[in-house]
DNA sequence: TGATTTTAATTCGATATCGAACTATAAGGA
DNA sequence: TCCTTATAGTTCGATATCGAATTAAAATCA
């Protein structure tokens, strides 16, 4: 980008290619058949320690539409990694849990993540990564409320 | 991301929300048809005076692969946006240049952009993104060298 | 020169993503 | 109660993206 460009279009130019590189490296070391998609599922259940949570509910917290939460889950369900039953409670609604072969996948991404975020973070320095979270996430937290 | 993540990883995590968050905001405001990928062609040109570029240029100016780029071009050909030839001097490669209907295409994607740019400058305050700038072109920088 | 390796582009099949349109159920209001 | 509106999920068609494999041309090298 150049100075001509307004600063905001600069940074977000920067955090697409960053977005595109850093994806690029960590789909290539997951599992056959996984992707960063599926993984996010699976990371954002146990690290929250969900026990189901609705596919509209996922979708929310992934900034993602609900037919491309549909469509991923049906994969996903496909798979084995997680079970969909119907909401006892809501006619519309279902719920989504992860399955013992979900743990077991997600663990195994972890460790085959572990190899290119060491490279990173070998490359990167901690100050940088330091200084970077806090405006990142305040980027983001702005950005939501715009949205809504 | 929870404090237990390696710090790498809730950047990159921000990020891709981030490149979410900002990406469905600029694409709904584009014209029909139109997408950020073919817009992101047509500014490359415009901002650096290219005159002409092969498609390996091309997609390696946004770190996409060349089976990605084909298709984008393909697709931007077919609307006019820009003209295909074969390179005089190298019987592999091809040279593409931004048609007249691209450059005014260009110039409809900036002035729809400009709106939800504004919104962004409003809520993010100049220092953040002041801030956030070289820290971000240090990280593509380093993430790129790690990539070769 | 002739064989090997590299590079450019494409084709194919897959996933992720979107918006629009649809169905079914729930919730709210007259 | 009945009608209207809102919400959950899906289906459809499109684009962007990747890796793997293919074809063609250039470059290297023995």
């Amino acid at each position: 980008m150049s100075d001509k460009d307004p600063l905001a279009f600069r940074v977000f130019n920067e955090i697409g290619i960053i977005n595109q590189l850093t994806s690029a490296s960590f789909a290539a070391v997951l599992p056959k058949g996984m992707t960063i998609a599926q993984f996010t599922v699976l990371n954002h259940f146990i690290r929250l320690g969900h026990d189901q949570q609705s596919p509209a509910q996922l979708a929310s917290a992934f900034q993602i539409t609900r037919p491309t939460m549909t469509s991923t889950l049906a994969r996903m369900e496909k798979a084995g990694l997680v079970a969909i039953r119907p909401d006892p409670e809501d006619g519309r609604a279902k719920l989504v849990s992860v399955t013992a072969a979900g743990e077991k996948m997600r663990e195994l991404c972890l460790q085959r993540l572990a190899g290119p975020l060491a490279d990173a973070d070998a490359v990167l320095s901690r100050e940088t990564l330091a200084q970077l979270l806090p405006l990142l996430q305040d980027v983001r937290a702005k950005l939501d409320r715009l949205r809504d």
